[in-house]
RNA sequence: GGCGCGUUGGCGGAGCGGUUACGCAGGGGUCUGCAAAACCUCGUAGACGGGUUCGACUCCCGUACGUGCCUCCA
C-alpha cells in the first residue's frame, strides 16, 4: 500500500507524491526556546518524527529542516505583546541569548531522550537574519508590504487566497473581534515581518534595519505611540495630542545608549516570528517543500502567513503536503499556563515515567485526533512497553542446544513475523496510524505468550524487532541487555535447588535476583526472566 | 458574538455499511512448592432523536454536551 496522508491544503487524504523520486523535502515547525516544553509540544514532535521514519521505510531520502526559534515570537502570534524570549529572560534574570541557550539545549536533550531522529538541519532564527532581511527585500520590490511606526508588515489583502489555507472569513472575524488590533494597519490581518525596536526598549536581540528596506521618504517614526482601536472593556486609549510627537518622546531617552544610533539614522529592529519559517525553508529546501508539518493551531494564522510571504516572494507553491497534529489535551481541557497542567518531562519523571512510556503514550493516538493526557493513561502505555520489552528480553532465552534456529525455521512463527514488519509499515502508511501499527505488534507478540522460549526462532524475533525500533524509536532492543554470566549463574542454581525442593534456597536466590532488578517466573518449561521497572 | 471540530465499553483508542479491533484496568476459572506469569473465560461500547438502507457504531439531518480558534496561554 502506498503512503496516504491527510493534506491540510486539500483537506482530503490523498497519495504522497514527491516531487522528485526517492527524495522528500521536509520542514517541520520547531519550538520557541523561551520555557521548558510541555506534553503537548512533545506530542507534535513525537508524530513527525514518525512520519519521517514512516517515510524511510518507504525507501524516501529525507532531508528535514526543524528551526528553532529564538527571536520575534511575539505572546500573541499576531504580533502583538511582548517577545516571548525577552520576557522570559526578564522572568529569569538573563539575556534572551542566555535563555535561548538554555531551551535550546533542553529541547535537544528531551529530543534524545523520547528517542527522535535529529533533522538534517536544526537552524536558529538568530542565524538567518539576512535571510530574512533578503526576503523582506524581494516582498518590499514586489510591493507586499508597507510601512508603518512599529514594523514593516505585509499588506494581506495583496495575495489573493489569503484566507483560502484555513478557511477564514475575515469579514466574520473582523466583525466579531474583540480586541484592539493596530489601526495603522491596512488589513487586520496583515502581519509584521520586520518589527522596529519600541523606543526606550533595549533589546537583548536587536539588528540593524538595512537602509533600502525603510521608506525614505517617511523614516519610522520610532517614538511614536502605537495607537490601538479598543471597543470592549478597556478604556479608549486615544493618543495625547502633542505627545504624540517622535521628537518629543525621543528627547526623553536621549540619555541612553541609542543616541549614537538615532544620529546615524539607524533603526534597529527584529523579525517577525512568520518569516523566520519561510527564510529558513526556502533557503535551505528551495521555493517548494514537498511536506511542511506543524501544529493544529498554527493553521489560522502562522502557516496562513507563511504561504503568503513565501509564495508572494517565489511566485511557486510553497508545501505540496501541509500536516497538522491536533492538540493533546489534559485531563479533557487544554493545555494552558493559568491551569498550570502543561506538564514537563521532568513532572513525568517525579511521577515514575520514563520517555519512552510517554513515546507510547502518544503512539496510542493517532497524530489528527485529539489526545487526553492523564497520568493514569501514561501508566497504561507504560504497562504495554513493559510486556513489549519482556518479549524483547525472550531474544536472550531462546538457545536451545538441541534446537537452533535453522531447525525452528520451519516453525510458522518466523514466517508471521516476517509478514509483521510489513503489517507495520502498511498501519503507518494509512495517514500514520499508529494506534493501529501497535495493534498489530500485540498480536504478533500474544504469539509469544505461554511459549517455550527455546521454541521461538531467535532471528524472527531479532528482524521484528529491530523494525519497530526503526518505525516506531521505541528502543526495546537497547532497553533489554543480556544479563551478565553472574546472573545466569544465579538462575541455574535456583533452578537446581527447586529440583532438589530445597524452597528455602531459591527463594532466597530469587531475592537475590531481585535485588539485580530480575525477575523470574516459572513457566512449565524452565524458568523466563524479565526486566522489572 | 463569529467560524470550526469532536462525542465508541471503567480508562485510552482504531478500522469497518452486515464477521473479535487492540491495549490498560477489573471479575471468574485452570495450572503451580510459594510468588509471579501464562492459559481459558466474562462484562453483552458506540451521546440523544429522526432519516437513508434489506441492514448503520460506520452515510445524512437535528438536539444536547464537550472542545478549539478568532483574544493573553501550543
Amino acid at each position: 500500500m502506498t503512503l496516504k496522508l491527510h493534506n491540510t491544503l486539500t483537506k482530503k487524504t490523498e497519495p504522497f507524491v514527491p516531487m522528485n523520486d526517492g527524495k522528500v523535502s521536509l520542514y517541520t515547525c520547531g519550538p520557541t526556546v523561551y520555557n521548558f516544553l510541555h506534553v503537548g509540544n512533545w506530542a507534535s514532535y513525537i508524530y513527525w518524527d514518525i512520519l519521517v521514519r514512516t517515510l524511510t521505510a518507504n525507501g524516501y531520502n529525507v532531508e528535514r529542516v526543524m528551526n528553532i526559534t529564538d527571536v520575534g515570537h511575539l505572546v500573541s502570534d499576531a504580533d502583538e505583546g511582548e517577545d516571548k524570549l525577552e520576557k522570559g529572560a526578564a522572568r529569569e534574570g538573563k539575556t534572551a541569548w542566555e535563555v535561548a541557550e538554555f531551551y535550546a539545549e533542553d529541547f535537544l536533550v528531551g529530543v534524545e531522550k523520547l528517542g527522535m531522529l535529529l533533522p538534517e538541519h536544526i537552524v536558529k532564527a538568530t542565524d538567518f537574519i539576512p535571510q530574512q532581511l533578503e526576503l523582506i527585500r524581494i516582498l518590499k520590490e514586489k510591493g507586499y508590504t508597507y510601512q508603518i511606526d512599529d514594523g514593516i508588515y505585509f499588506d494581506t489583502s495583496k495575495f489573493s487566497g489569503y484566507a483560502d489555507f484555513a478557511g477564514l472569513d475575515l469579514e466574520a472575524q473582523k466583525a466579531g473581534a474583540r480586541v484592539a488590533f493596530n489601526v495603522e494597519k491596512r488589513n487586520p490581518s496583515d502581519f509584521a515581518v520586520w518589527k522596529f525596536t519600541p523606543t526606550g526598549e533595549k533589546r537583548d536581540m536587536e539588528w540593524e534595519t538595512p537602509a533600502d528596506l525603510l521608506d525614505t521618504t517617511e523614516m519610522p517614526l520610532q517614538s511614536r505611540s502605537v495607537v490601538t482601536r479598543n471597543d470592549t472593556l478597556e478604556p479608549k486609549l486615544e493618543p495625547t495630542p502633542g505627545l504624540d510627537s517622535s521628537l518629543e518622546r525621543s528627547s526623553i531617552i536621549e540619555g541612553n545608549d541609542r543616541k549614537g544610533d538615532q544620529k546615524n539614522n539607524t533603526v534597529m529592529g527584529f523579525p517577525g516570528w512568520h518569516l523566520e519559517c519561510s527564510a529558513m525553508a526556502m533557503s535551505i529546501l528551495g521555493p517548494t517543500l514537498d511536506i511542511h508539518t506543524g501544529g493544529i493551531d498554527h493553521i489560522p494564522v502562522h502557516h496562513t502567513n507563511e504561504i503568503a510571504q513565501s509564495e508572494s516572494a517565489s511566485g511557486k507553491t510553497f508545501a505540496h503536503y501541509w500536516l497538522h497534529n491536533n492538540h493533546l489535551k489534559v485531563n479533557g481541557t487544554k493545555i494552558s499556563k493559568s491551569l498550570d497542567n502543561g506538564y514537563t518531562l521532568q513532572d513525568l519523571t517525579e511521577h515514575g515515567y520514563g520517555a519512552l512510556d510517554y513515546r507510547m503514550f502518544i503512539l496510542q493516538s493517532q497524530y489528527n485526533s485529539e489526545g487526553n493526557f492523564t497520568f493514569e493513561n501514561v501508566a497504561a502505555a507504560k504497562n504495554r512497553l513493559q510486556h513489549w520489552r519482556d518479549v524483547a528480553a525472550l531474544r536472550h532465552q531462546t538457545h536451545d542446544t538441541l534446537v537452533d534456529d535453522s531447525v525452528k525455521a520451519s516453525d510458522d512463527k518466523a514466517v508471521s513475523l516476517l509478514a509483521t514488519s510489513q503489517a507495520i509499515i502498511e498501519a503507518l502508511n494509512n495517514n500514520l496510524n499508529t494506534p493501529d501499527a501497535l495493534h498489530i505488534i500485540d498480536q504478533a507478540f500474544s504469539q509469544f505468550d505461554g511459549k517455550n522460549p527455546t521454541a521461538i526462532h531467535q532471528n524472527g524475533l531479532t528482524q521484528v524487532l529491530e523494525t519497530i525500533d526503526q518505525i516506531l524509536g521505541l528502543q526495546l532492543q537497547a532497553s533489554t541487555p543480556d544479563i551478565d554470566d553472574e546472573t545466569k549463574q544465579l538462575i541455574l542454581q535456583r533452578q537446581r535447588a527447586r529440583e532438589e525442593k530445597d524452597w528455602k534456597k531459591s527463594d532466597q536466590l530469587r531475592d537475590e535476583l531481585l535485588n539485580r532488578d530480575i525477575h523470574i517466573r516459572d513457566s512449565s518449561r524452565g524458568p523466563i526472566w524479565s526486566y522489572i521497572k
